[in-house]
DNA sequence: CGGTAACAGGAAAGCGCTTACCTCAAGGTT
DNA sequence: AACCTTGAGGTAAGCGCTTTCCTGTTACCG
């Protein structure tokens, strides 16, 4: 373990120049420098295999170079759209990104925000809702002031923020729309497996959804899952149980619409579902899934570009993105399936 | 821009202490001190929104803290599950993992494995196939030598290797797998859509199709695609109209699979089809998708382990990992579909 | 031919933190 | 009473790099 590693000063020492002039050649600096001396610490370089160590150099230079995202899970299809997003901008401007899972819990989100401030990070996006619990929200908004305080810039996606900029789906429009479109298919009694009740996204989705509905005089049976899959399915046999009555189903997102999907054909119902997000799966599954598109990777890099561009004066920036309702075969008009 | 951070020496003044005493009480070292002056510490700590410069605490503990993992895409399902796996066992060990995409280029593997070098991580996992092209494996060797040589750990997945551990997912057998599954429900025309053919995962996945090709004295119809879903689809496309005689196809990856069973269903055609990797959508696609299963979490996880423990001695440790058959509904004898 | 401008390269001062070592007092020992 | 612990805190030496300022040469000028 008590490895010695190549440092500046050993690769001078070998190539017989001072440090100074080791670190010149390496970083190409715009000091003139014989070609006799480039060549010999190129040499040094090659032959010690040294790498110049990042946190040195961070602190000689104290620039910041990195960015963080926060997403509550990458491996979650929805999140994995987004940060694709994030990362082909960040990559196009020469950023490291770090990533950081916060699992849906607030705590971890702090935690991380700290974290990423302590290394310096240029700028911070937090993807994924917020909470409507205020307490975690403001906390969160005092650690973003104090990241912001030290120089940093921080984007958020899709939770509002009066200090940051912000990029904002359309979560309530595209809930209207996914209600709108059922109503308009002549379905009376509607039933909706929402998100955990304590995301935004839930809230501002079922909104939407509310809204279409009183538009039409209707009300709607809302359950809650947890976007996943397998909680969606559970979340609409329990639903399709109890309620016999409805004949379409609006799920928050597509994960849970397929879950759905699969409830519906294990006890043998044909209700229409129009899903959330879609995500590439919605046109594979059978019935292909109604959804309300967000087009997510374009999300992750209007967030990296407002990120890494300073704003053209203090005020935040916030920037909607519209919702579309993509058709396909998963819903129908009221009177019978197919 | 020229914002001024506080340090620890602005806590240690505005406490009336020294930095010493400040760095001590912030980090809980075991030295006692008097509550008085903790409690004056940690009030300019909170007053100053104090927070450590990591890059500083790097370089003067030159402990290492951060773990970086390369990966071809993370919003690629595949790898998605693997990252899970991955980010789980590194946050229980308490470890920040900077997630670095490579996209299938070489040269940006390269550039990372440096670039997480210089970070100063105290292990790299490499996920996702290695190439045939020997020049690129050779330098990468050279690179992760030179990582290893300064006390790092390397973590392999999926390709082999004599000097790091590496974790190895059963791909040959898989490949078998598929292919006696086919040819024992009776197939003689077996179609074959494979990865980039420079990607070891496929020639491995390829080798096993063939040996179970050859114990049943059969041949291959093989046309290479690039394990997405659209290239899928076209591959499967063109292979159906030109081998009309096919009455069973395997692709080396559900996404493929899932394109190919889109391409069947846009003309008119039944093909049994076996995808690989059994990924989450592998059962909700219409019909249900037999595939050849690879705990790809497990895959992440185990890699993660070995990076994080250092090696009982110097010879590096190989862990396979077996894949499993698992049977949907398409699949079926051959006489007739369904 | 003295004077100076341009060049090549080095010395050294930090960047923000940790920690080995030192100091000073107060209490304990014979 | 002289001596030694022990506790509580400070001093300062780095960690590996960048960069400002300096120095010593050489070349060019009038």
């Amino acid at each position: 373990m008590g490895v010695r590693v190549a440092t500046l000063a050993d690769v001078a020492r070998r190539a017989g120049v001072s440090t100074a002039t080791a670190s010149r050649i390496i970083n190409g600096s715009s000091k003139p420098v014989t070609d006799e001396l480039r060549a010999r610490v190129l040499a040094a370089v090659a032959e010690l295999r040294y790498v110049p160590n990042a946190h040195a150099q961070m602190l000689a230079r104290s620039n910041r170079n990195a960015v963080g995202v926060l997403v509550h899970d990458v491996s979650d299809p929805y999140f994995a759209e987004i940060t694709r997003g994030l990362q082909r901008v960040a990559t196009a401007h020469g950023r490291l990104v770090i990533i950081c899972n916060t699992f849906r819990e607030p705590a971890r989100e702090l935690e991380y925000i700290d974290l990423l401030h302590a290394h310096q990070v240029a700028a911070i996006v937090v993807a994924g809702s917020g909470y409507l619990s205020s307490d975690d929200e403001t906390e969160l908004h005092d650690r973003m002031a104090a990241f912001e305080t030290t120089g940093g810039r921080i984007a958020v996606i899709g939770r509002h923020s009066h200090t940051s900029d912000a990029v904002l789906p359309a979560n309530e429009e595209g809930g209207f729309l996914a209600g709108e479109h059922l109503f308009e298919l002549g379905h009376t009694a509607v039933g909706v497996i929402a998100g955990p009740a304590a995301l935004t996204t839930t809230a501002d989705r079922l909104a939407g959804l509310h809204r279409a509905a009183a538009a039409h005089s209707r009300t709607l049976t809302v359950v809650h899952a947890d976007f996943t899959r397998d909680g969606g399915e559970a979340a609409a046999a329990a639903l399709l149980a109890e309620h016999p009555e409805l004949t379409a189903v609006a799920a928050l997102n597509d994960s849970m619409a397929v879950g759905a999907l699969a409830a519906m054909r294990t006890c043998g119902r044909n209700l229409s579902v129009v899903g959330f997000d879609d995500m590439p799966i919605a046109r594979d599954v059978t019935p292909a899934l109604t959804s309300v598109r967000l087009p997510l990777t374009r999300l992750g890099e209007r967030a990296m570009e407002l990120a890494l561009t300073p704003p053209p004066d203090s005020t935040p920036r916030a920037e909607h993105i519209p919702a579309e309702l993509i058709r396909r075969e998963s819903t129908w008009p009221l009177p019978g399936p197919r």
